[in-house]
DNA sequence: AAACCGTGGTT
DNA sequence: TAACCAAGGTT
């Protein structure tokens, strides 16, 4: 039963992160959940702190425009996480009178929450018996369970099927396993070097047991190189709106990059996405 | 459903 | 140093 083992394991290490505090609300978790979304937890917290402080609760950050919370998020990276955020604010409050919503359903059709988040706001906030699959959970399951080195691609049935097998029937266990797995993942089962040493479930690991044989399935997909990609462009486009209060204007952006062609590309792909605005002497950030 | 979307620390 | 990786979501 590696479901008990970890949870006692986990009530013995678990790190002591913001969103793990008594009473920290489901807003406050439902933040945190969005500013993690492929953001390391040591980046997130400072600026968890300071949205918490400014917006604390839904009703408050659905009052001020999504220039506001773009600005906030700083440089945590994919900022249209800010925007989603800002609309999934703006649709607690007009929609649940401002209480983040505890029902699966209800949690997904909020913009930019999919089964993680929505998962993960039902259990750790609510105390709801979900599986909670993240790529903490996969690789933990792909090793000790399966008996391979790394996760196989994502699968949303097979991913929740595997968990629901392991998650512990009382919601509190449930709720605590989810976390536990997850934190294993995060600290000890890590991709490129784990600590197998430190393992508590060591002995029930099927990776171990078949003494870590390599992984022969399917790679994930490689990242882009980010040095010149559109993404790079568009990171410096957007540290120039967020540095202003004024507008853009075209001959600010031309000095950003060389390359004209695909500085045009980044803006319209901005302006796609909402995140630029066009004003009549230039850009904007959404107000 | 594969590709896209930031940023910065680690190896 | 270049590649890897990070509590995903959307199209």
């Amino acid at each position: 039963m590696i479901s008990s083992a970890l949870n006692s394991w986990f009530v013995a290490n678990a790190r002591d992160l913001p969103w793990r505090r008594d009473g920290f609300g489901a807003w406050g978790i439902l933040v945190s959940e969005f500013m993690l979304q492929q953001t390391p937890v040591n980046r997130v917290i400072p600026r968890l702190e300071e949205w918490l402080t400014r917006w604390p609760t839904p009703a408050s950050l659905a009052a001020v425009p999504p220039s506001e919370a773009v600005r906030a998020w700083s440089s945590l990276g994919y900022p249209r996480r800010a925007l989603w955020l800002h609309a999934a604010a703006v649709q607690i409050t007009q929609l649940h009178d401002g209480v983040v919503p505890s029902d699966l359903n209800d949690l997904l059709a909020l913009t930019g929450i999919g089964d993680y988040t929505a998962r993960a706001v039902a259990a750790f906030a609510y105390g709801h018996r979900h599986p909670v699959v993240d790529t903490n959970t996969r690789r933990v399951i792909a090793r000790a369970i399966a008996g391979v080195g790394e996760p196989s691609p994502p699968s949303r049935g097979r991913d929740l099927d595997a968990m629901g097998a392991l998650l512990p029937q009382s919601a509190q266990e449930a709720a605590l396993f989810n976390a536990a797995i997850m934190e294993l993942g995060a600290v000890v089962c890590t991709s490129r070097r784990p600590h197998c040493a430190v393992c508590p479930i060591r002995d029930d690991c099927a990776w171990r047991a078949a003494d870590y044989p390599e992984y022969t399935g399917t790679r994930k997909t490689v990242q882009k190189k980010f040095a010149g990609s559109d993404r790079q462009v568009r990171g410096l486009i957007m540290a120039e709106l967020r540095s202003t209060h004024r507008s853009v204007t075209d001959a600010d952006i031309a000095t950003l990059w060389s390359d004209a062609a695909q500085l045009r590309r980044a803006l319209a792909s901005l302006v796609a996405d909402g995140l630029a605005i066009p004003a009549d002497d230039g850009y904007t950030l959404p107000t």
